[in-house]
DNA sequence: GTTCTCGATAGCCGAAGCCTATCGCGATCA
DNA sequence: TGATCGCGATAGGCTTCGGCTATCGAGAAC
């Protein structure tokens, strides 16, 4: 049996005549006498009583018409819904970001985003890389914002920005009578995110360190690193963006002697249909980012 | 779009494979494939993410889901609710009946047509014979009892059974002494019913007149007649059924010297599809009556 | 590197659906 | 009563579509 049939037997139903259904089907006339035999042999019923002048539809007819009917209906649902969806810059988007970047990152693009692609409706997620990527794959997320670099062949990925780490220093700090700081200088007393945040391993990396100091001081936040360097527990490193934050906390930034930083990226699984809406979302944030480098090294000096 | 590519994408969406769906559905791997790109360029949405393993559903393909299983589950509904009705004694039947005949028939056949057709839902409708045959024709009976014996071109019908009339008498009245009553011997005083019953225009017919007794006589109901011969109005002639009722009101009741009588059809639409149900019908209530002008006779001598 | 799995593609075949032309029946009208 | 009209059914031919098998190419696993 064919949704065709269905509607056939509705326009019969409705019109009680062959012709005048056959007209309002587009088709002609005995096209539908043939499906409609067809379909009366296959239900196994006689569904309408063919009398002189007109086709009524018989009681067991009138049974089926309203099955038929939401049959019908629910069809033409799926393809106004799937017409409704057809935009891939639409719908909803769920994007992970990690937590040094998000607060600072999402309140920047946050309008971009919304004027440059009204029908998406953003939904962001926070967590750190590894959650993030077990997500995406379980799709559970559609992208995410990284700062690493690894690839893998199930995931693509582009680019949209360089962010600075920027030396973060208590107000009394001997370093921060300095213009510029040294990465090496900082490894003394630097402090560090807990495990699992990529930040931790890119500032320990970028002082030469695998070990960070004591293991109460490691913070689990970046909000809580600042105020710990804030109050003269040590000094960090930390990403560009978060400079306004830093300040706010009331520490002294410094530029590294020699540019160390992350390179943001948005990533999306190879398979990814919607792929043009990750592309989209990360050309919208390129653009609102781009010169940021300096104009960040501008500020911190 | 067809059903069968609902199904499909049901199967797909299911299993989240291709080569499991089309196995479920029964059909090779290669046809779902081709039908799922079909369906994914007439909706123009991406419906499945097709990664190494596994196929998943988008986005867009979850929100058509409720739609299309609706869509499947309403056509099923189609062929279940067909299969249920596809015996033809099955079903309401709307069975109309004229006056005279209904109350006195009805309690006879009741019991045999509930056995012989135990699917059959039987609605009498009673009214006379103009009124049944409007309905009739109008569709909103299936088969009516007449005692008349017009025919036209779009109806059919089978005779049942023939019903003699019976001449009924006050129990004081002269010809109550004579074994058997000639017509024309009633016409002197004969009662009928008012307009529009068959049996008035049958009785006066019978006795050789065209016109009745004052019109003030004339009653609307077999039963008022019958109370009005027990009062001692005038004469009239029953129909045999009627004979139990009459006897019941303290009339008397004598054949007629020469056979006079109705016969009873059974009549239907020519185009009817229905028509072994009202076949069977007739051939219960004919089967019930067999042999019973004979016992008639014999109870009124 | 080899093998296995999975979905996509190619090429062919039969069924199904649609069309036009025509028929047959019944109603209507002259 | 015969001609006409309207309606649904039927016949024959064409096109499309959905199905199959065989095969390919990509990616994962051994």
């Amino acid at each position: 049996m064919n949704l065709r049939d269905l509607r056939y037997l509705l326009a019969v139903a409705e019109h009680e005549h062959f012709g005048r259904a056959a007209r309002a089907c587009g088709v002609s006339q005995p096209t539908l006498s043939v499906q409609i035999r067809k379909l009366e042999d296959l239900l196994g019923v006689v569904l309408f009583e063919r009398g002189g002048k007109t086709a009524t539809p018989t009681a067991a007819c009138r049974q089926l018409l309203d099955h038929a009917r939401s049959a019908v209906t629910a069809a033409e649902a799926v393809l106004a819904t799937a017409r409704s969806l057809r935009d891939p810059l639409a719908g909803r988007f769920r994007l992970g970001v990690i937590p040094t970047l998000a607060p600072y990152l999402l309140p920047l693009v946050f309008g971009p985003l919304r004027e440059a692609l009204p029908s998406l409706e953003l939904e962001p997620w926070e967590d750190q890389t590894a959650a993030l990527l077990e997500r995406l794959r379980a799709h559970e997320l559609d992208a995410v914002l990284l700062a690493t670099d690894e690839t893998a062949p199930d995931l693509m990925g582009a680019p949209l920005f360089a962010e600075p780490f920027l030396a973060a220093l208590p107000p009394d700090h001997p370093l921060a009578a300095r213009e510029a700081v040294a990465e090496t200088d900082l490894a003394r007393d630097i402090l560090v995110l807990s495990d699992g945040h990529c930040l931790r391993d890119q500032a320990l990396e970028a002082c030469g360190q695998t070990t960070a100091l004591g293991a109460s001081l490691r913070a689990s936040s970046l909000t809580t690193l600042l105020n710990m360097v804030a109050a003269g527990y040590g000094t960090t490193l930390i990403p560009g963006l978060a400079a306004g934050a830093a300040q706010d906390a009331g520490i002294v930034l410094r530029p590294l002697s020699t540019w160390t930083g992350r390179t943001i990226r948005i990533v999306w699984r190879a398979h990814f249909p919607q792929r043009p809406a990750a592309e989209a979302v990360g050309e919208v944030i390129a653009r609102r980012l781009r010169g940021y480098t300096e104009s960040t090294a501008a500020d911190a000096a």
